[in-house]
DNA sequence: TATTGTTATACTCTATAACTATA
DNA sequence: TATAGTTATAGAGTATAACAATA
């Protein structure tokens, strides 16, 4: 339990974070804004997925996420084959022009950070990954198990 | 100079802040977005503020920062005096109302924090905040100096 | 009746461009 | 002429609610 600057200072970088979101974004095809890309990356690290695990796994809502992938799918980056198991949903999977189109989103995002980040050793980027890979899993476990569970502060 | 796959994973981790940011915003005075709060955050740290300034401090456009200053000047949380150096310009500073209102969302910002990261050590959100102050930075500096200088990495 | 996914609507944040007032 | 700031417009991301098809 860290000290109350802290996390006011957390929270701070938190928002200010989005700058260097929009920097990279920057760098996207024109026809790919970041939504999609994301889709696109986590299609490639997990394969094929439904539509509802893959709304799970960019943690925003599926509404969102079927967006993302219609876009995605009406340009022929992503290809949707029936589910054998429920007729509701469809697979989703990456395309070889998919494939293609995130190699070069890929190398894209390396050249830019690794421009800007010279100065950084392996272990400091694979820091901060650690970091915010907890960040985030910590903060999803504290959302599941619902607002502020009292754990320790005693409210009384 | 870190590893390829190490960017990859510090690009798929920062789009991904983005959940953080939403639940932290849930928490927000419906009065008040995060824009306005960044806004009510920096002139806190930072005292009197030209719009100029500030627009540099949240490193967005001017044009954003000032329809974020017009929310909350019009709700009183912001007073703007003529600057005496320059009719063009206005200096901002947080009024009692926005000081107390800010004093709230520290508040609800720290108990949501402290909340989630009941397992973190002071060291380790305060590791969290310099890597995320250096990356701001870094990749600020790296925009500001044009992109892809070629500063080791001979382009032939 | 419950669940998967889609679509319609609305809100927030941001950038670009046009504009006003002052330097 | 250049600069500080405002406003209009447009684009991206997200959430909620209503809906269709299937379980």
């Amino acid at each position: 339990m860290a000290a109350q600057n802290l996390y006011e200072e957390l929270a701070r970088q938190l928002t200010a974070v989005g700058t260097v979101k929009r920097g990279l974004a920057r760098n996207l095809p024109p026809d790919c804004p970041a939504g999609p890309t994301a889709v696109l990356h986590l299609l490639r690290r997990h394969g094929e997925l439904r539509m509802s695990r893959l709304a799970e796994l960019l943690a925003i809502d599926m509404s969102v996420t079927s967006r993302h992938v219609a876009h995605a799918a009406e340009r022929g980056w992503i290809a949707r084959a029936p589910d054998p198991l429920d007729k509701r949903s469809r697979l989703l999977r990456l395309t070889p022009s998919g494939e293609r189109l995130l190699a070069e989103i890929s190398r894209r995002y390396v050249d830019t950070l690794a421009a800007a980040l010279q100065d950084w050793s392996d272990e400091e980027v694979g820091q901060l990954n650690s970091l915010l890979i907890r960040l985030r899993a910590d903060f999803g476990d504290c959302r599941s198990r619902g607002p502020l569970p009292a754990t320790r502060t005693a409210p009384a």
